[in-house]
DNA sequence: AGGTTAGATGACGTTAACGTAAACGTCAAA
DNA sequence: TTTGACGTTTACGTTAACGTCATCTAACCT
């Protein structure tokens, strides 16, 4: 039950594939979605006849994309980074252009982990506070109402 | 210059206060994106007669949304949390229902930061590799072309 | 043969988070 | 007094990221 995917009907020399539900399965997400992905020039699996078939690369690129996602970036920004990766092939030209977006996108990471170490200390502040409300109530409460009932 | 806020007409003996356009300005975003966050109960300035008056409180809890922004939670999500910190004062039953949900956030906080690290180890990966291929490009180049041009 | 399951395409629907425009009030400076 | 610069409400428009049919084909089950 561990394995997910699905066998191919003549051996695989190309390592393991998957269909398209094999991978929605697997990241909970719909087929919907893997094939909205690929129209916005995000994933490009192989067709067999009319169906796609997702292989190891197609597979590591979805999750990086859902990871994205989480980070809050938007289907275009990735596809401007991915496009601007693949194109940026030897001429020197386009990787110095890839190495200023790079860098940009770092330093919106960085401002991003920043607010986050600072949400997390907030709700440790919030979390212990209200703990230390709830213990007082609890004395109270042990004086105030009898025991049992509900 | 650095005093964002507008004076009041009669002395302010409850601290500083803002108009609507002052905040706008400060966090650089549109005075409509400040109505509507009240619109969807995220924010509720006092009113002298029809304007708005912001007060520190109010300014703060802006921060705090734009931040939650920034980290990809929804405008429902923080009012949520808002109303149920509001609510949480004294039951001891609405104070662990927030408790929890706090739980749930810090999950998702922690969850995000793993994200988050494992796309700046990629992205640094990523940016050395290409520093390296620049560098050898370079020497090459250095060989082919003649120094000067445009 | 008939039915179920998985996949494909195409088209329209939906939600969040605003943008944008119209139409109006208010107050100080020119 | 009129002209801006600011503020107000109301209402319709927009974009991203899918959801939700409807209709179709291919493969497999019994």
């Amino acid at each position: 039950m561990s394995d997910v995917q699905s066998q191919g009907p003549e051996g695989e020399p190309f390592g393991p594939t998957y269909t398209i539900g094999d991978l929605a399965r697997e990241f909970d997400i719909t087929t919907r979605t893997i094939r909205y992905y690929e129209l916005e020039g995000l994933l490009s699996p192989v067709r067999i006849g009319t169906q796609r078939l997702y292989r190891r690369r197609d597979r590591t690129r979805l999750k990086l994309i859902l990871r994205s996602k989480r980070l809050g970036f938007t289907l275009a920004e990735m596809r401007e980074l991915f496009d601007l990766y693949e194109q940026a092939h030897g001429q020197s030209r386009q990787l110095r252009h890839y190495l200023t977006v790079l860098d940009r996108k770092r330093q919106q990471l960085i401002r991003q982990r920043e607010d986050l170490e600072e949400s997390l200390r907030e709700l440790d502040q919030s979390y212990a506070h209200c703990q230390q409300l709830l213990e007082q109530q609890e004395q109270e409460d042990d004086a105030d109402v009898p025991p049992g009932g509900g």
